[in-house]
DNA sequence: ATTCGACATTCTGCATACAGATGCCGTTCC
DNA sequence: GGAACGGCATCTGTATGCAGAATGTCGAAT
């Protein structure tokens, strides 16, 4: 496990608010791995910061689902049994598909038109192969989403459901032929989006991120010892 | 605020998640209203604590989105906007609405079954206008519906939005005709349950929930100062 | 009478200290 | 040789202390 960005990267907030924030990027990004052990110690002098603070950065990380802890021992980076997985996999396609549902119904014009764009501008990333810049875009593309739908609330529910899933489908798109495939969904989604088409949407969405979790399964549950929630 | 429950009440757990219930049942059951004052000190020499656990637990309350913090402030029960409200009740009922979907298709012949006769003796509660009871009788229903779903992460995103709901829709049965309407629109559901049509149990549920919304607006938003989230 | 400002009070944010629990490891006994 | 027991090291849980921020109050000036 590399030296990790310091609380001097991210200024805003209280320390505690940084600490959870960079502990979340690197479980979502992958830098720390499920069933990662997280000492206080440690991470306390890591951060240069006395336990107090760490303890209650774990807490809130705890509360997100994204480190499991039990009294008495570390906290850990959540790990799921594969049936939790699945139906992590399972409510995000039904999320992504009300979210789908909700914008096509109530994006404003100058929302559909951006994501319109951002669209049709992701397909020369296909073409070129670009792995990592279509992840970013895809991850753009599926926040317009869920902005789209102008719900706050089922924004929060889906975007943290998106960070717990985050740490089990690293690398979805380096599967061959995947980047293709994936635009050729999100034009289905644009599409019924774009025709005001709620039911279409939905249904889209759903069998994307549900293609999604297919293709992600391979990679899904990394290491043995698997602790439920 | 009345002298309330202490930690001697309820036994499992270390002493922070005692206070988590605690104060979570607090404002959940009302006895807290959105907007309070959430003092460290107070409720360190309520539950006969230091501040440290104190402190734990208003973190945990608020990533469950129950109180409102920001630094240097007290922690206050959460208070939304009237747009919030309604984001969180539409929510709530696509979150209904895919719980009874997922029930009309994965239930057990057990659960189907408990359900119904459940469903079929709370008729002598409407009769009796047993309010309190037939809202006991209503959260085992709903929680059934939850639990039918076979699906545990949809099941801790409407079990968590309903809490985050409890404090703005409290007294909900004491609009006149609402129980004898609520066990109608129960026995739609059920109905579309145990004859396995996803879509039409998934449909009920929605205008179910939807209506329950309507009937709580008038006593929502309890106070003034209404702060976001 | 009102408004502005300095001071005092109160409360939060964080650090430190101590107590209790857990787990490891070596030793001892069977 | 293996298993059980006890001591030690390590880590978590909680209490306490201190510094800084926020708020309310009192007084003075306009």
């Amino acid at each position: 496990m590399r030296q990790v960005r310091r609380r001097e990267i991210i200024r805003t907030g209280t320390t505690v608010e940084q600490m959870v924030r960079a502990i979340a990027d690197m479980i979502v990004t992958g830098a720390m791995l499920p069933g990662e052990r997280l000492d206080e110690v440690s991470l306390a002098t890591r951060f240069e910061v006395s336990r107090t603070p760490v303890r209650e950065a774990l807490r809130e990380l705890g509360a997100m689902g994204l480190v499991a802890r039990e009294p008495n021992h570390s906290a850990v980076v959540t790990n799921v049994t594969e049936t939790y997985l699945h139906s992590m996999f399972e409510a995000m396609a039904e999320l992504e598909a009300i979210c789908a549902r909700l914008s096509a119904e109530r994006m404003t014009v100058d929302e559909r038109r951006a994501l319109e764009l951002d669209h049709r501008a992701s397909i020369k990333l296909v073409h070129a192969g670009a792995e990592e810049d279509y992840s970013a875009h895809n991850t753009e593309f599926h926040t317009r989403l869920y902005r789209g739908a102008h719900n706050e609330h089922v924004f929060e529910l889906v975007t943290q459901t998106r960070a717990r899933l985050a740490p089990f489908r690293r690398a979805q798109f380096r599967l061959p032929g995947r980047l293709a495939r994936s635009y050729e969904e999100h034009d289905a989604i644009v599409t019924a989006i774009l025709r005001a088409d709620g039911a279409a949407a939905g249904q889209t969405a759903y069998s994307h991120v549900a293609i999604v979790s297919d293709a992600s399964t391979v990679f899904a549950v990394a290491k043995t010892g698997n602790r439920h929630v």
